[in-house]
DNA sequence: GTGAAAGCGCTAACAA
DNA sequence: TTGTTAGCGCTTTCAC
């Protein structure tokens, strides 16, 4: 069966000489070319059948010239399943156009994501994908001048790079007008940490509360659920608790719930709560959150991508889409508790 | 800067051109050879940085022969985190080991399946993850032939397969036992989809409540939150309802619980509800669940792929591990209902 | 130190 | 229909 030695592919010319024919004419076999006659055809196929000849892919693209339909996918983190919807919309929209999405880590190391974004340009992919990049323009810049490049979920400005995100100012305004409108005055900010790329929730939030007049109240956990947690009962043992909180996603939020079920404090009686990316576990959990359609963006970013790919010149085809958040309230926000 | 016309790669010789310099001596110095002189060396990496030379990584490893350092990693699925988590600690731990880990999502359907790990198959890694394979046998077996596979969550039986998974039949044990021992009877599974390869978990459930000399009770909502909700909803409004339930992963839990709540039905004092694979949401939300070390699971299969890749040989060294699930008992579950 | 030549596995012109 | 030849971008002898 297989050789005794060492690991190696069988090639086309393994399975050639096996059957007794030419190099080419495997390959034209491999491709169903109709120009070959049926004798030799099955003396090919069953040669590759009994050795394993599986097709190099690699060597393939080469030599052809030619794409490997593939395209890359950098995320930052699959922990925050909001990226994972993301990625499993747009690899159903690829897919239907005959293109496959390989996905690598990045982190959140501006480093590693560099690191990470030439690993994936090194493969040749027909165009890459970026969600919730965070390394250095000097890294993307060179990426940028060989192939398509679409940044989802948050808008890079750089010639070449088209973005799909969604407004997070207006995420901000949506929770913290909501709020307001049900009487909470006291409304803090668990935001994301600073040096990721979503500032804009927290400088959304700061602006929406300066324009209710209200003083803001901002807190950086760690991004986890369980930093959250943590961040939250200090919060609320410590000083003057707020009456309502703002989380930076859904994460965050679903630490901020369960700190305040340990601490017998009742949402949303005591304490309202919103999040942001309406998860599916928002959904499952009543959780008020804003709607970033994520699912959408998968969508979009695959369509502009297709796009790029098929004109496949003048870098600064690119698009921009804003898509509107929408803010999706259920069981966790209402009322403020009443003064004492 | 970039050319007009057709987006094009720039080549290693594009490079020698500008530079004034013969191939070779630019691969040499992308290489960082010692054996160049300063001179040369400079100009070659000035002419690459403006013309925005990137190594294909693809004609490296061809010309090289040599590997890439890339392991291919095939999900089933995203949307459950378990399998992020498996896929985190494998990239954490081969990363360690100078690989790149590159992910893609093979499906339900076993064609799909079959196809994405032909696809990954083409692209040359090293070694291959499978993480709830469930492709046909002869895809396999061919992968197998050429290069190291290992299979997590699962075991696959098959020669040349290696195999890191928890013992399913015992945390269907774990589950029941730690119900039965508070009092409960009437024990309900809410199992996963027949056609994914997880049925040790309700093969377990029922033999686990047949020592029990207790009727079993299995049924099979759609894999996710919505569809457990939707089928949990069914159970306590026909018939009678059930005072504990187990469900296949954490996922189902969740939307037990949702619909749970809804129903105004209270945890755990009118039913108790045990999921799997302790999650981090599970963790957050106070469910009982089995835990089965996806995180440790990861981790040994990085470890023995790098042994598999290591050795390059002989295709039956391969290893099996078997892991024990742990129950990890949170405010879900408590004693049943006193009877009316 | 550097260039010429050969080759990785495959495809795409040819000619036969 | 088939084999020969050349070449994809890169590395690797091997002379010079």
């Amino acid at each position: 069966m297989s050789p005794a030695g060492r690991r190696r592919y069988v090639t086309q010319a393994d399975v050639a000489q096996a059957a007794g024919v030419s190099r080419p004419l495997v390959s034209l076999v491999m491709q169903g070319s109709e120009h070959v006659s049926e004798e030799k055809r099955q003396r090919v196929l069953e040669a590759a059948a009994s050795l394993g000849y599986l097709n190099n892919g690699i060597a393939t693209s080469l030599a052809g010239n030619r794409s490997h339909c593939m395209v890359g996918f950098l995320a930052q983190s699959l922990s925050n399943p909001v990226f994972v919807d993301v990625y499993e919309s747009l690899v159903e929209e690829l897919r239907a156009h005959g293109h496959r999405v390989v996905l690598m880590q990045g982190g959140f190391d501006p480093e590693e994501e560099d690191h990470s974004l030439r690993d994936l340009v090194t493969l040749r992919p027909d165009g890459v994908v970026l969600v919730g990049y965070a390394g250095s323009t000097s890294a993307l810049g060179a990426a940028v001048n060989s192939l398509p490049v679409v940044a989802v979920t948050r808008q890079i400005e750089m010639s070449g790079v088209s973005s799909v995100y969604s407004d997070d100012r207006m995420s901000a305004d949506l929770a913290v007008d909501h709020l307001v409108a049900l009487g909470h005055r006291d409304i803090a900010h668990l935001a994301l940490p600073a040096d990721i790329p979503y500032e804009g929730r927290a400088d959304g939030y700061r602006k929406a509360m300066a324009r209710h007049g209200l003083p803001d109240r901002v807190v950086f956990p760690e991004l986890s659920a369980r930093g959250a947690a943590e961040m939250v009962h200090e919060l609320m043992t410590e000083g003057s608790a707020p009456t309502a909180l703002f989380c930076g996603n859904d994460v965050l939020a679903l630490g901020a719930l369960d700190a305040l079920a340990r601490l017998g404090v009742r949402v949303p009686e005591d304490i309202s709560v919103v999040g942001h990316d309406n998860t599916s576990f928002a959904a499952r959990m009543g959780l008020t959150s804003v709607d970033q359609h994520a699912r959408q963006q998968g969508r979009i970013a695959a369509e502009i991508l297709m796009r790029m790919i098929e004109q496949e010149n003048l870098k600064d085809e690119i698009e921009t889409r804003r898509l509107l958040p929408r803010l999706v309230v259920r069981r966790t926000t209402s009322l403020p508790p009443s003064p004492r």
